[in-house]
DNA sequence: CCATAACCGAGACGGTACGTCTGGTCTTCAA
DNA sequence: TTGAAGACCAGACGTACCGTCTCGGTTATGG
């Protein structure tokens, strides 16, 4: 649909909150009244560019050495790389913004992010591995996880290079 | 000020997306004029209050019983519940908005949830204590720990009964 | 045409303004595109309306008691007496609107208030009869009566009494 | 009032029906608001517009040679002259459609046409010099003079080059 | 002790975007 | 082949706030 398309376009230059209806239907060269008819709100069309994957650069993958410590350090690292580059930094901000307006962006950030696809199971894979305990709650690990790496990103200030190793080993000690 | 108890009064009730500066100013018996003269924004009105702490109701202590688990987990189910309750639930979801919107309130936000008065201190005693190790980063051990509670709230899921347990668990294995 | 009684049902209840194309094809249960299939717009429908009388009440007939000035007061005074009824009091400012927009329903409009097939005539005999002079300029003598009767009632003003009386004195004096 | 004198300029080159309150605001520098918190309604401003004489070009006067039908010929042939200038042509529709919806503008019709400040003196003072009857309604007289050249201007036919003659002679037979 | 400034409330202003409504065009699909 | 259904672009509607800008009317201070 080329109203995801532009959404995903405007999102990545303009951010969320600057994002409108009517800017959308103008980049998408459609009338307000289409996007109406299909979507309730703003929000609810970005989610829907966030399902499709429109809204995010390519995600990075966990890679997979056996050591899950240094795996999910490179991960993370990536993870904050990726946002340092320059445009992408509001990225996280404007993505967390949309999930406070709407339940269903709120669901899908995890996914967004590329964790579950990438980060739980690999993690799982750890836990049966015997690398983690067995009866590690994953879910609520990815969570804080990224809730590590999102919170401080709220602050905007420029994160101390070796902030992937700490917090993995504020997790994993 | 007059216009930092308004603004809290509102927040609580509407929460911080349907915030006006003018329904603030008529809240608080004052023009529009007054409020931009000593504020530059919405959100910087909104960090005030923070600061001023009319925006939350009591935050919880961490209590200090000598088992640093069993502390935090008390300590964050008191959390869930605060949040649980009748009128609150948009409040997390408020203030991680507003800290989007204003690199001041995301600043203040770790304090406003009380962290840094209480967990801080209580996880660098536990560290001393030699209950934690000694090289656990503690900033990002809390960061994380919020994190782990703020990121599930955005998805307005009813969280586990045992959450609070399961994310210590997470953290502390 | 299920399309021209919706017409005239709706123009009856709500006027020409409130007219809409999308209202008359949802009261005729039709779609929209038979309407414009058939019709150019919204004021050639009222047209073909006008013509079919499905707009208006019965226009009453002037008398022929052989008094020339008898008659048209009692003609002119039923007119009245018909727009002072409730529910019609906004028809001929309706009907006067739509002439605006369509010269169709301008030309129509002295038909339809039943000049051609009754005054014209009534005067021509009278005119015939010597009661009227022999060079009379009926089409005009119809439009100043008739534009007499009009024109006030765009002021929605109570009309007097014996306006009928006087508005005919004026021309026959 | 900018406003005012925008909606005349619009009025003369777009027709009423054409009019709208955006357009109006962008021609006249304003915002929307503006207007609409001065007037309720598009009908509102133009009625303004109306009373402030910004809508017509001058009318003309009625000439006082003693006689009174030569008078109200010529004068009516200078009111049908007027709008038969080019860009003039729908104005007298115009100005009815407007008044079909507001009341205050079809009170001020007569007003705006000149017609108290000269016509209907010009007729009174006949009337007290004997050229016309003693009881002649005055009022009524007016209105079927000016109604009977509007009336027919609604159907947009090329009037006939004696109307005006034909016309008066209608009434003062 | 009063002039003068700082600050106030009120609210109009030019704007932007909202979400709704209707106009007129176009395509699909069942009868 | 018609017509009901309804999506589509376009654009005006009237509303809500934005942030800026006069306006007078208090305080309240300091020359």
């Amino acid at each position: 649909m080329a109203v995801l398309d532009a959404t995903g376009r405007l999102f990545a230059t303009q951010g969320y909150d600057h994002l409108t209806i009517e800017g959308i239907a103008a980049e998408a060269g459609v009338s307000k009244q289409t996007i109406y008819r299909w979507w309730s709100s703003k929000s609810a069309v970005v989610a829907d560019a966030l399902i499709e994957d429109l809204l995010l650069p390519d995600h990075p993958v966990v890679p997979d050495t056996g050591d899950i410590r240094a795996d999910l350090i490179a991960w993370m690292q990536s993870l904050i790389d990726l946002v340092a580059q320059p445009g992408n930094d509001g990225l996280v901000r404007s993505l967390v913004a949309a999930a406070c307006e709407n339940p269903d962006i709120g669901t899908r950030l995890n996914d967004a992010l590329g964790i579950t696809a990438t980060v739980s199971t690999r993690i799982e894979a750890a836990v049966e591995a015997g690398q983690l305990p067995a009866d590690l709650p994953v879910k609520e690990f990815v969570s804080a996880l990224v809730g590590g790496f999102v919170l401080p990103s709220l602050e905007r200030t420029e994160p101390a290079p070796d902030v992937a190793e700490r917090l993995v080993r504020a997790l994993l000690h």
